[in-house]
DNA sequence: CGGGGTGTTGACAGCGCTGTCATACCGCCA
DNA sequence: TGGCGGTATGACAGCGCTGTCAACACCCCG
């Protein structure tokens, strides 16, 4: 009363269990008279094939590794969850697992998948370069998202991070902001890096200098952003608008302009997050689509595992900024 | 120049392959000399045991599996990220699935994971009783976690609901207000059905009498939420506080109260979500507290998979109301 | 009518483990 | 001294698949 097997399905339809694996893993050459008689003894018994078994016996695990900082992060939540949903469309299941943003442990988890067999993995990776390669596995397809990472023998898939940036600031120099703040630590990513040249940019085209009193990279994490949104927003000669270059970085200078009560500074968020059009003012982001992030990255994925040798490409998805009332504000009256 | 086998640790340390399971499995009787010499080759070797070779030689895949409604609602994210956490503490992989919210695909899920032969699952099920009995297979460990739906041959971990609510309401009755409004899908869950309970009970204690005009139980998501939400807040004699079973009720709630410009109407939401301490007023909640509760599920789970034959638990967490502003608003003055 | 495809099927040997059972050895007691 | 029980180890047969290679049609062409 076991599961049946592919024993059992060849008995019930008569032909030889390499028959059966022709027909389950539709090989060619198998005439069409057969494959209905073994389909239809695979649908009577209830026969499905044994994952373990198909990986053990050559083949990979119909399955798809995912890796990235956190499962929470609501961005990278919509990475899995898109990643899960396209490779329940194709009967592929999808095995998660978080770095915590530790170079160690995202090596661990990377070697941990891979051996798992995993027919292909989807990594949102950190790190300098060097680390970043040497981690990458050579003999598992990778896709690699949202960060390059120097990354040039997989395939990549991120947004124009420097586009996205300038698109932001522009905005909020088109409203008559001068004094624009930045905040985001631009040593961690080089995303992070190219959002301040994308900022830096815009404020060279406008003709404005870059003040570094309202430069701050030092904060990664909400808790750490906060205290120097605070800073900034508190002094004399506060920015009448900020860019925040990560949705982090927003929740600091949020919890910052509530503390303060200083909403009337216009704000752009580099990523959208939940709820965003609730708040008061609604936050105006810089959306980094991360549905059509994870689509592109499931669909390269889907060519790398079935043409291994297909050329390696860096695709840049464009961002959208939408204004939603933070980032429309007009710089508030000098007192 | 493959991965090392149990073979190539066996040649390496002079003993045979079952000796050296014996040393990854940790069984008994091996004498201690040999399991540090077993272990050095092991070492030496990098070897990692193949988990499909595991599997099929006759026990469990070192993974469990999670199944929840879908996988970007911030409540299950975090379920499935302390899940992930908790599983890789152990050596174990973490399987991640979802449902949409549909039977066929709920069963169909549930059958895979097992099918995958995975060490045990975490279900979020919903459905009636019936349905979910015969969805959740019996020999794989499984632990239930959110919604009860009628399983009493499994073990199960959920807050207490009708508690949360009575909490809630009684909040607000202490605050003054008589007119209070219920938003949510009774129909839908059990959980629901008896967070209406615990409005109810919370009016009768305080002597008020359920109008129907200010109970909504139509809706599921925020989107069918907010039509009932702006028709009960524009009529004439509008609650002065509502109480919003979900978290999507609550985002329906706040939509109607941003378009209307009628941030005075008090409002607790059953369940926290991202940056409520953010919105203005902040928002009072019902704290779930997902992670305890998948922590909890994890422990459950680990204890099924090590003693098959545990008493049944049926475990129900507190909940904890979070005042943050919404909740602590007083009646508006009767115009 | 024979040779060389092409299309269709099956026998069988693994894949890397674990379970079962056998073996070898030790110390112990009668 | 023989026999018994316990400990430590190994031989070997699967687990449920897929890959390789062989077998056996059958067809076309010269």
């Amino acid at each position: 009363m076991s599961r049946p097997t592919i024993y059992d399905v060849a008995r019930e339809s008569g032909f030889s269990i390499k028959t059966v694996s022709r027909v389950i893993n539709e090989a060619p050459n198998v005439r069409k008279e057969t494959v209905d008689r073994v389909r239809a003894a695979i649908e009577l018994l209830q026969y499905h094939p044994d994952p373990a078994a198909q990986r053990l016996g050559g083949g990979k695990l119909p399955t798809i590794g995912v890796l990235v900082d956190s499962i929470d992060d609501p961005f990278f939540a919509q990475v899995v969850a898109v990643i899960e949903a396209r490779a329940m469309d194709v009967g592929m299941d999808v095995l998660v697992a978080s770095t915590g943003m530790d170079e160690t442990r995202m090596r661990m988890q990377i070697q941990r998948l891979a051996r798992r067999g995993v027919a292909g993995l989807v990594v949102a990776p950190f790190g300098d370069p060097g680390t970043v390669a040497a981690a990458l596995p050579d003999d598992v397809p990778v896709v690699v998202v949202d960060r390059k990472c120097g990354v040039t023998d997989k395939d990549v898939v991120r947004v124009t991070d420097e586009q996205g940036a300038t698109d932001a600031v522009r905005h909020l120099v088109a409203r008559g902001h001068r004094r624009i703040g930045f905040l985001g630590k631009t040593s961690a990513f080089n995303t992070l890096q190219d959002r301040y040249t994308g900022y830096e940019k815009a404020l060279a085209e406008a003709g404005i200098e870059v003040d570094a009193r309202l430069v701050e990279t030092r904060a990664w994490t909400a808790d750490e952003a906060y205290p120097y949104a605070l800073a900034m927003l508190a002094t004399a000669d506060a920015p009448t608008a900020v860019f925040a270059a990560s949705p982090m970085m927003g929740l600091g200078v949020l919890r910052a302009q509530q503390r303060l009560h200083r909403q009337d500074v216009a704000l752009v968020i580099f990523g959208d997050y939940p709820v965003a059009e609730l708040m008061t003012p609604p936050t105006t982001v810089i959306d980094q689509r991360p549905t059509a992030l994870a689509d592109t990255a499931f669909d390269l994925l889907a060519r790398r595992i079935q043409d291994p040798g297909a050329e390696v490409l860096d695709t840049v998805l464009p961002t959208l900024l939408v204004p939603r009332g933070s980032g429309e504000l007009a710089p508030r009256a000098e007192s």
